[in-house]
DNA sequence: CGCCTCGTTGATTGTACTCAATGGGAGTGG
DNA sequence: CCACTCCCATTGAGTACAATCAACGAGGCG
């Protein structure tokens, strides 16, 4: 089940609209971020992935979004037909994929909030259960911008959001990208 | 691959969260809203299902969603554990996934539009491949609450906007829920 | 008729967007 | 080492837009 697997580099592209070769690429180590690109050159971050997670289910048709490294990271690649043949393999991609419209629903439901506070919450918890946290500890490798493209605000907004969490001790950050959740965001 | 079948009422619960009993709900006929409820009352729309569209994938754990008849319908259940069994089901349960996941994705890409008009031009749009659609002419069996919730606005913003367009012939109300779109939203 | 749900329209307010300027850290080169 | 640049983040001021609160209208049904 295991297959070819490439390393790539933070910041480097995983693979743009357009490719697919019928290998399924999963997350062995790092995060990934998987956004679709407007005209305008606005972007829309569609979901994260961590360790374990499949970057796409697009066995032959073509895939519509791009995805990039958060940190360096190693892909596997998975022979998708292979794997439908074997029940055992179907089954794990039937719950691979159940588990991503899980994320994507709750992503859904982040952005049917109305204040930026309540997005920024979700997204908080969000990103530490799909990029894996050390008890109240998080890490967010990602830019304003980025966390602004998967909350539908501004980066702006979401600087002023979380200069306020600071102080008013709700989230600390420990050093670089590392958060400590304090108890209003723990739940 | 066909199972047993029921027929729903206009307004009646297919299924609430907490039921799965291995058996997927496929929808023959009519039109189904997916939601959640909140702790607070509020409702979010995860998904619009038309003819053919699975309501959910859980072949045992517990679905978190609501289901709900928009107009009459009719919904077969297709034992999930035999589907997974034969390969060409296996690859069409996968295809039917992917498609689910597309279409969440298409309502993310909504729900990052700042502007009501943005988002209910993308609704209208995606109402119409997901509900089924007759070259211009469009139907809507929501209420202005149900895309409200879909749309993550307010029921009263809905009804501003779907006034504004009356006025600028961008849609026009047929008879009933059935509307024609105007050359700015047939793209 | 009275009741209830759904929809429309109006007036006001608040919040996040927008535009704009400044600050800080990493990397490069003299 | 310092100057320079570039990118990202922060902070401020003003504004626009949708939320909110509220009243009213229209249709369906017992």
């Amino acid at each position: 089940m295991t297959g070819d697997s490439r390393r790539f580099a933070k910041r480097e592209t995983i693979f743009a609209p357009g490719e697919a070769d019928g290998d399924l690429p999963k997350l062995i180590s790092g995060a990934v971020i998987l956004y679709t690109l407007f005209e305008d050159g606005r972007r829309q971050v569609l979901d994260l992935a961590g360790p374990g997670d499949f970057l796409h289910f697009d066995l032959e048709g073509a895939v519509d979004h791009y995805a990039e490294a958060l940190m360096p990271s190693e892909v596997a690649y998975i022979p998708g037909p292979a794997l439908l043949q074997d029940t055992d393999g179907a089954a794990f991609m039937v719950e691979q994929m159940r588990d991503r419209l899980a994320i994507e629903r709750r992503h859904l439901t982040l952005l049917s909030y109305k204040s930026a506070m309540d997005r920024l919450e979700a997204f908080v918890k969000l990103a530490a259960d799909c990029l894996g946290h050390d008890g109240a500890r998080v890490d967010l490798p990602l830019t304003r911008q980025q966390i602004a493209d998967f909350t539908g605000l501004t980066l702006e907004t979401v600087s002023r959001t979380f200069a306020q969490w600071e102080r008013d001790a709700v989230l600390t950050k420990i050093e670089g990208q590392t958060y400590l959740m304090g108890a209003a965001l723990a739940a």
